[in-house]
RNA sequence: GCCGACGUAGCUCAAUUGGCAGAGCAAGCGCCUUGUAAGCGCUAGGUUAUGGGUUCGAGUCCCUUCGUCGGCUCCA
């Protein structure tokens, strides 16, 4: 969520809502272990709301019923919302046996006298929100009373492990995810939604339409692709290197592996090597599967000469497969995998075209994601803060900063900025792609990067005759093949747009003697660039249907005697519409129109 | 990696308190020669993820390892 959405989102009744429930579900709780339950925090979050517990034994989902029906009863009560304050002191005494609330206390507290010694005694003051038995340390707000509370518009959801606070150091807690809305009907709407995302999920239509396997004889997080599921791949990866071309993109190729100690220069290795898989090591040379491109692309640009400033921009362009030794907990389909095919683009240039070069990647984003029908998106511009990690070059970070800011102002993409999230190396610029239910995607990015050109020690004489660091900018537009493809096959739904369809069309013989016309028009199908397959078995024609609308192919061509005396094709469409007898020539003509027009 | 759940035929799923591992789809073979979402019959398919334990007896109970899923952490 953006600054602005948050915003809108806090001081929404509906963020009131699930906050208020957050509470009564933490009163449940606390009934259910007396005496025996700790509670950490629980807001709203995007689509309901969780609190975090330390508790006896292991929740179960055998618990959210029974805690439900419970919550319905306090909301029953019409039980008040009330605030109060005190002090910190009072506040310790009232949460002495909650070591969380404890903790809470302490950093506000520390907050306060760090940054308020000016309004020492607002600060000090500690707000706290009670219904019924149960009170919380909050800040609010909260609805007037539970009673304002549809409870056939609330489910308790799951419950999953959190580290308190957010961090791996900390023990773990248990957190229970639940969803409430103002309406029964817009909680039926959300739980709709959820179903629809699992029957689109990309690793069950993945099987499905036979597009990968993973198997345990290769590996966790190493798909498998099959004939289907590459003929997507190249598609996808000649359309943007196509794009990429056309966009004075040079695409090049690095290999697999490289030593060691070029990510000890790049920095990588210090920061990443626990995201590395373990070294090869030959009797005097230790190598590792490549992590990333970016340094072999550096030493490349290095190896090629003398630049000058003549020469730049430069941009390297590699569709590789980079190898990432994420943790094994990590892994999720093709979203998150150990083999990544990135689509990573290295564009070397002066700090003068950082501007125009971020331009033309925005342009370039915009035309690939737009052919893959996403319309609703934003970027989010990661800038720097006051922390210490950042690369420190002021008059770099100015350049650079505000050139992003100017080149997204002169594209009109809605965008927002957040400070904090930059890269060490410089600020950067995420899409975040809307997909047709609603989910939020990040896939492409570009940043700035002003350190590792230095330490790989890139140079081109410049305008003056002396020597200059190049920027260098990385920039991905699909993000990964994999990752992309699995947005993509729930984007669609499995239904792939005719230009990506692994079959666009299948021939229908309605019985044997019709087979020989259908490999007539096979050829010719093929000769004219379609991806078409004959259904040769001898089942019934209604079979046949059925099993190419399963496998959403675009065109199924239905064969019989008719057509082939009338030299036609009886055209079906997946929707299940029937386009009736087209002669080839024509079948060829609308297909074209389709590919061309991206549908 | 951490917390929790799960793992039965290629896929989707059955199997009473611990008591003979089963069905549909897919596959192979045969019959039917078919008109816009599943024609009929037969056959084959398994060390119930793995290794160990409890028991007269384990798919079922306990432990190990591996994997998957929901989250957390991480994501150059």
């Amino acid at each position: 969520m953006s600054d602005q959405t948050q915003e809108t989102y806090q001081n929404s009744r509906l963020y009131r809502l699930r906050h208020s429930t957050a509470h009564i579900l933490a009163q449940a709780v606390m009934e259910m272990f007396p005496g025996e339950s700790q509670i950490a925090i629980g807001p709203p979050i995007e689509n309901g709301f969780y609190y975090d517990f330390d508790l006896p034994r292991a929740l179960t989902l055998e618990d959210l019923p029974v805690l439900e029906k419970r919550m319905c009863e306090i909301i029953a009560g019409q039980h008040k919302f009330i605030r109060t304050e005190s002090n910190i002191e009072q506040a310790r005494k009232q949460f002495a046996h909650q070591k969380y609330k404890l903790e809470l206390i302490e950093t506000i507290s520390q907050t306060h006298t760090v940054e308020g010694t000016a309004e020492k005694n607002e600060s000090d003051v500690i707000s706290f929100y009670t219904h019924d038995t149960f009170t919380d340390l909050c800040r609010g707000p909260h609805l007037d009373h539970t009673g304002e509370i549809n409870p056939k518009a609330l489910k308790l959801l799951s419950v999953a492990g959190a580290y308190w606070r957010g961090d791996s150091n900390n023990i773990m807690l248990q957190r229970i995810y639940g969803t409430i809305w103002s309406t029964p009907k817009e909680l039926r709407q959300y739980l709709w939604t959820v179903e629809e995302a699992k029957k689109r999920d990309h690793r069950k239509l993945g099987s499905q339409l036979g597009l990968f396997h993973f198997s345990s004889d290769i590996g966790p997080g190493l798909p498998l692709f099959t004939p289907a599921g590459e003929t997507l791949r190249h598609l996808m990866e000649s359309y943007v290197r196509d794009v990429q071309t056309r966009y004075g993109y040079q695409h090049v190729w690095t290999g697999h592996i490289a030593k060691e100690d070029l990510y000890k220069k790049s920095g990588h290795y210090e920061n990443y090597r626990d995201a590395m898989f373990p070294a090869m090591t030959d009797e005097n040379m230790t190598f590792r599967l490549k992590p990333m491109n970016c340094p072999s692309h550096m030493t490349l640009f290095k190896e090629m000469g003398k630049h000058s400033y003549r020469d730049l921009p430069i941009r390297f362009a590699e569709f590789a497969t980079l190898y990432r030794y994420e943790k094994s907990g990590e892994l999720t389909g093709l979203t998150r995998v150990r083999s990544v095919t990135q689509d990573d683009c290295h564009i070397f240039c002066t700090p003068n075209q950082i501007q125009d070069e971020f331009a033309l990647a925005l342009d370039l984003i915009q035309e690939v994601l737009g052919r893959y029908r996403f319309t609703d998106y934003r970027v989010r511009l990661s800038l720097r803060d006051d922390d210490g990690k950042y690369v420190q070059d002021d008059e770099k970070w100015r350049i650079a900063q505000s050139a992003l800011k100017t080149a997204l102002d002169n594209s009109g993409l809605d965008y927002y900025t957040e400070a904090g999230e930059a890269a060490f190396y410089g600020p950067k610029a995420d899409f975040m792609a809307r997909d047709v239910l609603g989910r939020e995607w990040q896939l492409s990015t570009i940043q700035v990067d002003f350190i590792q050109p230095s330490k790989l020690s890139l140079t081109y004489h410049g305008e003056d005759g002396q020597e200059h660091t190049p920027v260098v900018l990385h920039r991905a537009v699909t993000g990964s093949t994999e990752r992309f493809l699995g947005v993509l096959i729930e984007q669609y739904a499995g239904a792939f747009p005719l230009w990506l369809a692994p079959v666009q069309a299948i021939l229908i013989p309605i019985t044997d003697r019709n087979l020989e016309y259908c490999q007539q028009l096979r050829t010719t199908l093929q000769d004219n660039g379609l991806r078409v397959n004959i259904d040769t078995g001898n089942e019934r024609m209604n079979s046949k249907i059925r099993k190419a609308q399963v496998q959403k192919v675009p065109f199924m061509l239905i064969v019989g005697d008719k057509e082939e005396q009338s030299k036609s094709v009886s055209v079906r469409l997946r929707s299940g519409k029937n386009m009736g007898a087209q002669t080839i020539d024509e079948f060829i003509s609308i297909t074209n129109q389709q590919i061309s027009s991206g549908d």
